[in-house]
DNA sequence: CGCAGCTTGTTCTCTTTTTCACAAGCTCTT
DNA sequence: AAGAGCTTGTGAAAAAGAGAACAAGCTGCG
């Protein structure tokens, strides 16, 4: 406990984990929801690394804002591991969610499975669309998004999906804010401004698109025609494989070769 | 052009751009086409701060990879910045993408307006189901995923997005890969395998629920009860607002006065 | 025409994030 | 029960990114 077991300096255990780890403690959930479905009760972080692309030092390290339970020449203990990464990002619990905009992406959302698998639960579903109000959406029924604050009094969500188009979404935001919300998953193509205390979070398809569409560069000059070499391009890396998960952290092009 | 002018010596001009640099190109690209609409023809990158919530000299760094056309004193030509940064992505051209997986996910993106509006064009749509093969999907027909190297022969699509469940998402990638498909927006949540050439960009809507859901932290310990004190949870901010739209690279708080 | 006022492109500094490297620590074998 | 063989946790180095600062450069006013 002197050297390993270093966690009592409040070094990391404490402080705020940085978004690049969160959204890797994410991915490490993903993958082991599977091995704990094969019975893996065990692993290394060489194996994490083989199997998630992410790089077994930093996967370390991302684990170090848990505490530390990894045993030495053994590895970690898969269920614990899993509950310690849901608890940290508060996922051991439900977490409620509302849902703004019932477009088709709403739709969409709100009928993906993979949601409930991390506790996710999107409560109520709210529209400004009087031809939409009253309507069911798979379980819910849409609400009239005026009663937004109203109907959240009672569910006491404190994440939102803000899935409106660009021109409402200031607006929905704001109504956000005043119902309690803390958080929000904005997909409209738009800069939210709200106050210090609400987090937010953007996604955007198109500029998904954009950054691939840039990589295809200097080839559509013909057509196929792989000759040059996309090693240069690429940058030299190991022979491995893979293209880690999460959008962002990795340079989206360290690639693996396909069997390791 | 003696220091100003220094693009020559290929500094930056040159060498690829880096991915968070490329997300904010995206982003700038979105509020040109604001600024184009509203006639505005000329913008410095003060300005462009205070409505993109991006700094300044980010902007002009950004803007460096393009080569250099802001003229001092005055600022950047909006059309002609436009039509630089679609250029540098490859959106000045029409770029035709297929899609994989006709579910709710999928139907969504096809009938999203705002990709044309960046002029992508999904130009394909396929699925393993018998039940929906031949069906429509907007204006495509869902065609059999086994004739999509076939059916890209033709069409020659270069972008691919990927919304199948887990489970096949592999087996469809390595399809995606054969019929020549060198990027891919991937939303299975999936550590896929392809080859160096190929780009792959994964989107998880529970990773970013799941930061979101982190920074509820602190707060839910009762229900609502205000009282403490978020500050301390979300560090010393100005008293500003804003949450910067792409996802990854700001701070996340970096924000800014409504008015500056 | 020349100076005052802004704004760009870029260099430099600072911060954040990733990777390396290794002492410390289990386990299991002999 | 002692050593071989792995694996962890982390300090230190490297790399990448963001922001400040400033020389160079337009513009337009007086």
């Amino acid at each position: 406990m002197s050297t390993l077991a270093r966690s009592k300096n409040g070094k990391n255990k404490t402080g705020k984990v940085p978004v690049p780890t969160l959204e890797r403690l994410a991915t490490y959930l993903r993958f082991l929801g599977d091995w704990e479905q094969a019975n893996i009760d065990t692993i290394s972080s060489a194996e994490v690394e083989r199997q998630t692309g992410i790089n077994a030092a930093q996967f370390r390290k991302d684990l170090s804002y848990l505490g530390e339970f990894g045993k030495p020449g053994v590895g970690y203990n898969v269920p614990d591991l899993h509950n310690r990464i849901a608890s940290k990002l508060k996922i051991d619990r439900e977490q409620r969610v509302i849902l703004v905009g019932a477009g088709n992406l709403g739709s969409a959302l709100v009928g993906y499975p993979g949601l409930n698998e991390y506790r996710f639960n999107i409560v109520a579903a709210f529209d400004n669309n009087p031809g939409k109000i009253g309507r069911p959406l798979w379980d819910l029924t849409i609400q009239d998004v005026l009663t937004l604050k109203e109907v959240n009094q009672r569910l006491r969500a404190r994440i939102a999906i803000l899935a409106v188009p660009a021109t409402a979404a200031q607006q929905v935001a704001d109504l956000m804010v005043d119902a309690g919300i803390r958080a929000i998953l904005n997909f409209a193509p738009v800069l939210l401004r709200v106050p210090d205390h609400v987090f937010v979070r953007n996604v955007s398809f198109v500029q998904e698109l954009a950054v691939l569409s840039y990589h295809l560069s200097g080839e559509e000059t013909e057509l196929s025609a792989d000759t040059s070499g996309p090693a240069a391009a690429n940058g030299s890396l190991p022979d491995g494989v893979v293209a880690p998960l999460p959008a962002s952290h990795a340079p989206s092009h360290e690639l693996r070769k396909h069997r390791a």
